[in-house]
DNA sequence: CCTTTATTTCAGAATATTCTGAAATAACAG
DNA sequence: CTGTTATTTCAGAATATTCTGAAATAAAGG
């Protein structure tokens, strides 16, 4: 019977630990390392025997999880259970996460600069300073995501490739 | 007295919100956004008349603050209290809150992956799939710290001409 | 249809986090 | 010293979040 060894249950546990950190649920991000390291594809029922958690939180974390679009549905012959897999690609993951972090977090925080701005000029608020803040944070936004824009596409080769190169910043400045 | 524009009020509560879904308390990224739009240092008085929180949560997120390195403590001539103000330069407080959730959440990580493998390792562990995966993630963490390097010392107008630049990554991995 | 198995929903319990208020401590002025 | 002002600490209240368990719903097999 599927059981996990010490090194998994760390990871696991660890992971779940992050989660929290950066406002995802313990059992979401528990779920997501179980899937991760585990070889196969599990179904609902094994997840909540294997963390301990109640069936329904592994329902609705598994929920919240395809929200991310970092869990998908497959089946196993002869078994009629859903099965859950998530993505062995972490570069791709942490796109996944950046992609919909920006749409839930950025994009909100954009419209309001942008919301602001507009009733300062409407209501001809003459408050300098905040204006000129609001201005520097939104440039900064747009900035931020001009440079996310030009990584956003690459693969996970071109990624590492990137990365090996030392210096390519000042290259690529050189070059502008 | 001090009071808050709409707009102001608008762009506090909002940064609030984003905090927490960051794992940031409500009260401290509210603070950190009055600081950032007032065009003088605030004291924790004042702070807590314009957030109506009490005193002593003002205290401690102003420490958490100082903690992240993103508010510092002034004086005013003719004022013994402690007056508080942070960055206006919002790229380098974004690199200021990069660098502590490095030092707080990846180098931990990193250093959980180490121990994961030296512990299969040690344990003559034969569960190959796990150490792929930790292997890939640990190869992940260490090309996402390259890129981090490199850019982590850009200064706003570097990093802004950077931005400005049309497909730079592009160019930089044909020079490659 | 009816039975069995699988999944989802959701009210409220359990837990974790944030915030308050009172008391302790510190810093200063006279 | 002593009184006054400023700041910090921390137990527990308030709140928000997560999780459970029971009940509802759905899906499949016969």
């Amino acid at each position: 019977m599927l059981e996990l060894s010490f090194v998994q249950k760390k990871y696991i546990l660890h992971w779940g630990e992050m989660g929290t950190r950066w406002g995802i649920s313990r059992t979401v991000a528990q779920i997501h390392a179980l899937l991760y390291i585990w070889p196969e594809p599990l179904n609902a029922e094994e997840i909540t025997v294997v963390l301990s958690v109640a069936r329904s939180n592994v329902s609705m974390s598994i929920k919240e999880l395809q929200g991310w679009g970092l869990v998908k549905v497959t089946h196993v012959i002869g078994n009629r259970k859903d099965h859950f897999e998530t993505l062995t690609d972490v570069w791709e993951m942490f796109r996944i996460v950046m992609e919909e972090r920006k749409r839930r977090e950025v994009d909100p925080t954009f419209a309001m600069l942008e919301e602001c701005l507009a009733e300062m000029k409407k209501s001809r608020d003459s408050d300098k300073y905040t204006k000129e803040r609001l201005l520097e944070m939104q440039g900064f936004f747009t900035t931020a995501n001009k440079c996310y824009e030009q990584t956003r596409g690459l693969s996970t080769s071109s990624f590492r490739k990137l990365a090996g190169m030392g210096g390519w910043v000042l290259k690529a400045l050189k070059l502008g």
